[in-house]
This record gives C-alpha cells, sequence and structure tokens, in this order.
DNA sequence: GTCTATAAGGTGATAGAC
DNA sequence: GTCTATCACCTTATAGAC
C-alpha cells in the first residue's frame, strides 16, 4: 500500500496508465541498472529481458540517461514514504526504533541491491539527493531530524535514554546496522560459509537483534 | 607500516622495485577505478591523471582488466593486515573492540571510496573473495571468528558481556556502524546539511561514541 | 507501436617508428 | 620505454519501412 511504482498520468482522465510494453521495460531496466549501474547496463540487455525490440527503449524512453533517471526517482520514491510514515506515527520513541528497524530490514531484504544502488548513484551525482529525496513530501524530510531529536531530549529528561545520545548519530546507526549487511551480502555470507537459506534467517533474525542492539546502548 | 604499495619483486636482487611510470600510472587507476569502478573508468582518463601515454597502460599491464585487478588486490591488501593486527592482538575483548572501531573509522576515512570499491566489485564477482581475502594470510582469516568467539564465550561465563551475543552479529556490527557512514558518507553531509570539515568531525567523534554505543549494547 | 538497418561516436587494444 | 596512428569492436541512438 505504501508501495509506489512506475506510472504516468494519463492527461485525460487522470488516472494511472501505463502500455504494457513500457511496464515491462521498466521492470527489466530496474533489473538490469540495480545489479550492473549505469555504466554497467547495456540497453540490448534490458531490451532482452523486457522481450522487445531496442529500438521500443529509445522510442519511450529517449536514451538511456532519462531511463536511468526513471528507476531512480522510482527506486528513491520506494523508500521515502516507509521512512516518512514510521517517523512521522505517533508513538514513543522505542517502538518507532523496533518498528524502523523492521521496516528497513523488510525493506531491502525483498530488493538486495536497493541500497547499493542508491548510495552509488548519490556518491556519483550528490547533486540528486536534493532533486529526488529531500524535495520530496513537500521539504518535511529535512524536518525529520529535528522532530525525531525533539521526541529523543523528552525522553532523555524522563530518564529513560542516556544523556548523550544525539538523534543525528542515532540514526545514522540505525541506518548503519540495517543496511550494510544487507549491502556486503555476498561477503558477509561467505565470510560466515552460510548458504542462502541461513542466511536469510540470519539477516530476519536481526530484526530482533538489532533492535535490541540499539535500544540497549541507548539506555541509561 | 602495514600498508602494503603496489610493488613488483625484481628476480636479481629481490627488491622490492617498480619504474617510476609504473607507479604513477597505478596510483592514478587507483584514483579512477576507485571513484568509477571498472566500467565508468576510461583508459584516457587512467593515462592523462597519470601523465603518461594510454599506450603505456597497456605495456605495463596489457589490459584494462589486468590493471584493474592490480588496484583490487591491493585495495584488499590494504585492509586485511589492519583487521588481522587486531583481530590477533593480545588484550581483552572491550579492547579490542575500542581498538578495531578505531583502526576502521581511521583507515577508511582516509580512503573514502575504499569500501564501496571493495564492496560493489565483490558482490558482482564473489568469487573475488576467495582468491583475494579468504586465502590470504594462509587462510588465517577464515579462523577469526572462532577465535573471537571463543574470546567472548569466556567473557559471557566472567559475566562481563551479554549472554545472548553472538560473535559473527557483533562484528558484523561493528563493521555496519564503521563503514556505513563513510560509504554514504555524500548522502549523510547533505542530509545533515553540514559542510565538510563539520563533517570530517562527526566522523572522528564516531570513533568514541561508536566503541561506547556498541559497549553499552554489549553489557549486561 | 514495432521492426530492421545503419549511422555516429567512443573505447580498448595494437603495430610500428623512434 | 615512449610516442603516434590506426584498427576492430561495441554501444547508443536514429531513420524509415511496415
Amino acid at each position: 500500500m505504501l508501495q509506489v511504482a512506475f506510472y504516468t498520468i494519463d492527461q485525460k482522465h487522470m488516472i494511472l496508465k501505463k502500455t504494457p510494453t513500457e511496464e515491462k521495460i521498466l521492470l527489466s531496466a530496474k533489473k538490469v541498472f540495480y545489479q550492473k549501474g549505469l555504466k554497467g547496463a547495456r540497453m540490448q540487455e534490458i531490451a532482452d529481458d523486457a522481450g522487445v525490440n531496442k529500438a521500443m527503449l529509445h522510442y519511450y524512453f529517449r536514451s538511456k540517461d532519462k531511463l536511468f533517471d526513471k528507476v531512480f526517482e522510482a527506486s528513491v520514491q520506494s523508500v521515502t514514504p516507509v521512512l516518512m510514515h514510521v517517523f512521522l506515527e505517533e508513538s514513543d520513541l522505542k517502538s518507532k526504533i523496533t518498528h524502523l528497524v523492521e521496516m528497513l530490514i523488510d525493506l531491502f531484504l525483498k530488493e538486495p541491491y536497493l541500497s547499493n544502488f542508491i548510495i552509488n548513484e548519490l556518491s556519483q551525482n550528490p547533486e540528486k539527493l536534493f532533486n529526488n529525496v529531500l524535495h520530496l513530501e513537500g521539504g518535511v524530510i529535512g524536518k525529520i531530524i529535528p522532530l525525531i531529536n525533539e521526541q529523543l531530549q523528552a525522553e532523555i529528561e524522563r530518564g529513560n535514554i542516556r544523556s548523550d545520545i544525539r538523534s543525528a548519530e542515532l540514526i545514522v546507526n540505525i541506518m548503519s546496522l540495517c543496511l550494510f549487511p544487507i549491502m556486503s551480502q555476498s561477503v558477509v555470507q561467505k565470510t560466515l560459509g552460510i548458504d542462502d537459506e541461513r542466511m536469510l534467517r540470519f539477516m530476519n533474525k536481526r530484526k530482533l537483534t538489532v533492535t535490541q542492539f540499539i535500544l540497549d546502548a541507548i539506555e541509561p
């Protein structure tokens, strides 16, 4: 329900609409760009995967760069609503943390290449952060950290959380613990010497252990 | 001192030796490959950066792939000795954690693209993990986790550490907290809206706060 | 909208003179 | 060892028939 799919708006009926071909191309483009990046991806490979002619890619999206941008925008928009939802929900800080960890691990476990894709692209084009992320949701995203900070200070005053915890740092730590293991999944998996199934269990178990790890770290 | 540089062994004198041109190429190749990856990098750009003719790259390294492999090997070898050194030192677990966090943040802060580079490359070619990492140091690396596990169990029995902490998970968490913020540095920096200098301070301060965060999380 | 054929430009790699 | 010139190939993109 919070998922945002690829779409174009039909000017006449204002209905979400897209041709099957366009949809197939976008799904294949996502698959290939996620794994190989902008430079590594081949238009031919995307066309083959979608089962359409290569010329169709240019007919619908003009150029490789524009197709990539569409995929990138959609990837960002598949994440931000989830984050917003958790950060803005009415609940105490510890519930938010629990919820956020679950959401992050669930979301990025479904799309293992997503975090790498976004981080790599934003590293090479940092200006995209403004166009695609920080301006989203009416700029509300930039106000999340002050908001969390406020809630954190209140909890500190109540004595529920250590006084030396900083909101920016806490958020960075939560993101780190949830995303890094997924970004480096192949490395972790081979280093631990476990198969796909055990790796999935390891990651799913982390929804609990990471939450516990964080709560233990911030409690007085 | 733990740094491992690019080198070739002079057969006659068994001395580390390399021509200035070769060295310049490798340094420039490192710079360009780190930032743009294998597919994004251009041989011409590497040559320009090194101030040598493009043909020289092929004279010394035959192909782009072989040049890339040299850079990748060197990148891995700039990390593993540091990790080994910390993991194998004779000290209690908490000292090791403190030391490891400092080392990781210092090392990867000096080379901000290094972690992204290694993770991305290993994600696309997981078999390189065996050739370049797990086989290193006589395969000792695979024995680190059991070794840490042993030390962890001893500390748990002494009541110094929570009984539900697992060694694999602890190592993954430490790596996450140290590396992810550096991998996503541009995103974090722009989201927090701070300049380069404050970002550097933020990261350096993390050497203390991350250590504290981890120790608080694992204490009973 | 979909296809084939082809243009246009760039990239890794090599031959050969110095 | 170093340079220039050039090849062979690949990739994006487009023109034009259907």
